[in-house]
DNA sequence: CGCTTTGGTGAACACCGTTAACAGTTAACG
DNA sequence: CGTTAACTGTTAACGGTGTTCACCAAAGCG
């Protein structure tokens, strides 16, 4: 078995590179004609193939499906991150905003994307490997970049946090054992970094999936003041709107 | 063309019993299997019926979906009401507990019409005859639930409100257009009741899609302490946990 | 009674995900 | 080098889906 000097043979270079086709083809069905677009044979129909050759790549549709998944987190962390780190003059709360907005922008640009990450029911959370799948991974990379933020703002200036007796010993208890995946911050800190992503969460899936607009023909003024009046409550200095 | 007693002529009694018996036949395919097993076929397989049969009573598959839906929005209203009133002596505040843990647990109970009523996108919220469709007026029935009890709890005693200049001129326009429909609330209440209902779904969709098991193996201490916190903007006494 | 409407059927179409059997190309190995 | 195995693609087929069509029996009504 002769390897090049890229350690993979010319086989499975093409063979990577097709599969990066079949992903592109399944994104580019995805935009156009969303989640239900996804057919396996569509996307086999998109570059000229037959059904059963995307098995020689992918177990089932669904693992295809879980693949484009995968991916499309980690486009939404890259496009985050450089969010984060576009501003060097920017301080930790207004990297927060930044962040914060990117991730409403972008779920308004690519609503079927969104869907998709978010809109549907995790399939089985508590089943034994789900933990290693892919698309678990690459969504545990994409919470993180709004954890470490909330972290480092802790660190850098720690925010007023709810004291224990506020929220109960048995929330205490659930939120301590997170505290090593925060960085050390104690529950009540854990529990506004929640508090933050919950509420970001619910915001940008009711207006993404038209459950708004009974109320507002435009969330975006709304939006804004959430996202004050959440980053308040992480002792960030928020201007006021106009 | 005789009319019996009712307005109704034997054969529109026995159709409408007919489609009835359909959507309890896709409702419990519903449940026994979650929203892929909704089809069109197993449905009149459950029923012996043919598949074409079904084209007699709904125009589509989406059509059955639809009518399913607006049937679940009910029964889940139904659910709450009977929660508001069901304890005479509970004041509007109690209400309102009652009814948030009443729709988490709803939620929680039947997993899979929650996701087919708020999980999936709303098809086209901006065609034209969108308001009349029977599941859209189910689901304002539904809303209206949670407005009348924030409406009634301002009329009873005005909670604070944030000024017009904290939230914005956009903002308050937008709110300002539905301060009707909000019993006459000011701008700054109906951010407020809005407030409410985009925490309170947030939470519930994130629980209820597996998107909160990262954090909180059990949601309902976090789902308490975050209704208390909801429930003191509005003036509303809560008790601490434990 | 005759006629129309209603509610049902089976056949068929086009699509779907998936599997099996098969063929051509390519890499690996003695 | 030749042989052999693995890889990548094909077509055919199975069972499934939503939907339409032509047809038929029964019910309602003048």
């Amino acid at each position: 078995m002769e390897l090049s000097a890229t350690g993979t043979t010319r086989r499975d270079r093409q063979r990577a590179a097709t599969v990066v086709e079949i992903k592109a083809a399944a994104r580019k069905l995805l935009v156009e004609g969303g989640a239900s677009a996804l057919g396996l044979r569509a996307v086999a129909r998109e570059l000229g193939l037959s059904a059963p050759a995307l098995y020689r790549y992918f177990a089932s549709h669904e693992d295809l499906i879980s693949a484009v998944i995968a991916d499309l987190y980690d486009e939404l962390t890259a496009t985050l991150v450089a969010l984060r780190d576009g501003d060097p003059d920017a301080d930790l709360g207004e990297k927060l905003f930044l962040v914060a907005g990117g991730l409403r922008d972008w779920a308004r640009a690519h609503p079927a994307e969104f869907g998709l990450l978010f809109g549907a029911p995790v399939p089985n959370p508590l089943a034994e490997g789900h933990d290693l799948t892919p698309s678990h991974q690459a969504a545990m990379r994409f919470g993180a970049v709004f954890k470490d933020l909330v972290a480092q703002v802790w660190h850098q200036q720690p925010f007023p946090a709810p004291a224990d007796e506020q929220l109960g010993p048995e929330l205490v208890e659930q939120l301590r054992q997170k505290s090593e995946y925060f960085d050390g911050m104690p529950a009540g800190a854990v529990y506004l970094a929640l508090n933050y992503w919950t509420r970001l969460y619910g915001l940008i899936c009711m207006e993404v999936f038209g459950q708004l607009h009974w109320a507002l023909e435009d969330a975006g003024a709304y939006f804004q003041a959430q996202i004050f009046e959440i980053g308040e409550a992480l002792g960030l200095d928020c201007p006021l709107p106009e």
